[in-house]
DNA sequence: GCGGGATATTGACGAACGTCGATGCTCAGT
DNA sequence: ACTGAGCATCGACGTTCGTCAATATCCCGC
């Protein structure tokens, strides 16, 4: 696996570290591994975290990135999930203000979009 | 970036997707975005996130990260992350559980260690 | 503009979480 | 053995979270 500079700029930029004093004898990326990180760094990343760490949510984010065009309704997700409309709707509102999804409204309907960078983005951050 | 079937080995086994029905118009990985998440799968990864999900834990993983052999001892870690002795031990005690620390007792002293594979293995779930 | 369907918001409740002080446990040195 | 240091466990507290029923909002077709 190779990781280029882009991925670890994006990731350096979000972390904003700025003064890289760990050896740099490795390669790129693991921003969490190289240095500690600073209080709100850890309270960003810990709320982005969390909007993938609950079953409902990783359940309706695979559904929505498996359906075709990695998009889907909420009419379409509330019978998958067994959960109520309102609770969907409340994930969906979780994980796309988390940056995991986006959110268009056509007619009636609400369709929500996987957001592939999220997921790369929390990813790059915990590859060595 | 290039993923070799490794990586995805290791996933696959891990969700059980014995019965890929997606289109294989990918390359490998991202077990997330292949196939719907089943709830037992679900819920074993939102255990494993909900230990990354909290601020002070992913300062204690980074302090533990960037430590002189991924290692650090108990007493090292208090006074970083500003929190009482028993709230660190509550924290490393739940990095250890979901596989991300290792614990070795030398002495009176914990020596906590880096599992960098947790790590990269998280990570993978989410590349795409 | 009215009625109905799809979705979002509100309010409430129980469960889980993060934190601490107090206490228990284990090891090293005396 | 006794003592002190390092760490884990326990019990308790306030907060956050996940969930639902009820309600509000938006939009389309009549």
């Amino acid at each position: 696996m190779t990781v280029n500079i882009d991925y670890c700029r994006c990731m350096v930029t979000m972390l904003e570290v700025t003064d890289i004093t760990a050896p740099a004898d490795e390669v790129c990326c693991a921003a969490l591994v190289k240095k500690p990180i600073g209080q709100q760094d850890a309270e960003q990343l810990a709320v982005t975290l969390k909007a993938l760490a609950d079953p409902a949510r990783l359940r309706l984010l695979s559904i929505v990135a498996s359906s075709q065009g990695q998009e889907a309704c909420v009419c379409d997700l509330i019978e998958p999930v067994g959960l109520s409309q309102p609770t969907v709707s409340h994930h969906l509102k979780i994980l796309t203000e988390a940056g995991f999804l986006s959110r268009a409204k056509r007619g009636t309907w609400a369709y929500y979009r996987l957001q592939p960078e999220a997921l790369t983005g929390v990813a790059d951050f915990l590859t060595i």
